[in-house]
DNA sequence: TAGATCATGTAATTTGTTACATGATTCG
DNA sequence: CGAATCATGTAACAAATTACATGATCTA
């Protein structure tokens, strides 16, 4: 049992080297090139990232010397960062992580392929779009009660707010009603295989 | 000139303290109670924050003693304070900050009141709207280019982020429309006046 | 062959989180 | 009167940014 709770980065980490072994140059690459996870990519964050992945056991480091005098370290996911990945892909969308980074919902989602069997994957959303929901619904009541008196722009501010998270909702009903039209009928394996 | 960079927490103080002056008590109230500003809101983010802004003098402290054995320092705006959040506001909105800190750009309009003129203002949102387009077509090419061959749950993560940018779109045209209409003819003023 | 960029990192500094500490005041 | 919460912080730690360092390889 790890136990270990690590940060956003590190999960997304874990998700990337799940996918292909890869250097630590690699996952700048791909952090800086692709629209998905668009976090750090800064060396300084990325390379103590994966030493501290390494440290815990959760991925290993190969040496690949066929260049010599400039070794890479090609990190792969070990069986501890597997079940730990898998662990936190089971966690369900919690308000504090809508409002506070509201982008890990979002990353959990597009790596639970292989790990969250389809039915997971449609309670998972229902659970997001419960959350959502349930902050729309407080932010509703706090612009009924409050925003009158706002200036203009903080009430524009506002409704960017309230739209965006409307968007949110949106989104998940069309995704729920993707995955339903995939899989119509009473199949509901774990479905590993069609990752890629 | 200052020619400091402050953080963004720095600069929601700012504005903030603009508006009323305030002890960090009174701060992380108003983080934690209003939906604006989802920032940290814990003392040991906050305080030390205040501190900054006061060694730059950016801020000054009052000691309200009216409870004496718990002063409670109340800060407020120094002219030097206001004029690094006006250099601020007058930025425009960059891709950095787009995809980096999201609300960096929302935070800028929200606070502008009596700092930009409303054609500043419309010039400001007229340049977010201009990034957020740019990225988005980036955004598509890269689908098409791409995301034929990712599984079906990164694909929805990509739509995702696709929705959310055309939301943004949406609202910066709403908000055009409702500032222009709230200043039809040719109107021009600082318009100091309307905050609070 | 000089400069760019590939590829790999490290170090200093700043910032934020978590947890603790302290004492007053209000509520049941 | 004891517990919650108001109100003010501090300290230890973790993490990210920025800047630097190094050498290889490609390119004009």
């Amino acid at each position: 049992m790890p136990e270990t709770v690590l940060t956003t980065l590190e999960y997304a980490l874990l998700g990337l080297l799940e996918g292909a072994p890869m250097s630590g140059y690699d996952v700048s690459r791909f952090f800086a090139t692709t629209p998905l996870a668009h976090f750090s990519s800064s060396p300084g964050a990325l390379y103590p990232a994966l030493k501290r992945l390494e440290a815990r056991a959760l991925v290993t480091a190969m040496l690949d010397t066929t260049l010599e005098a400039r070794p890479r370290r090609v990190y792969s996911l070990t069986e501890a960062g597997r079940a730990s990945l898998d662990a936190w892909l089971h966690q369900p969308v919690t308000r504090d992580e809508l409002v506070r980074d509201g982008r890990a919902p979002l990353l959990r989602f597009s790596m639970a392929e292989g790990h969250l069997s389809t039915d997971e994957i449609l309670a998972y959303l229902e659970g997001f779009r419960r959350e959502v929901s349930g902050y729309l619904d407080e932010l509703r009541e706090y612009c009924d009660r409050d925003a009158g008196n706002y200036p203009l722009l903080a009430r524009l501010a506002l409704a960017h707010g309230l739209r965006t998270y409307e968007c949110h909702v949106a989104w998940i009903d069309y995704a729920l009603g993707e995955l339903r039209s995939w899989r119509p009928a009473g199949d509901s394996g774990t479905d590993r295989e069609s990752a890629r």
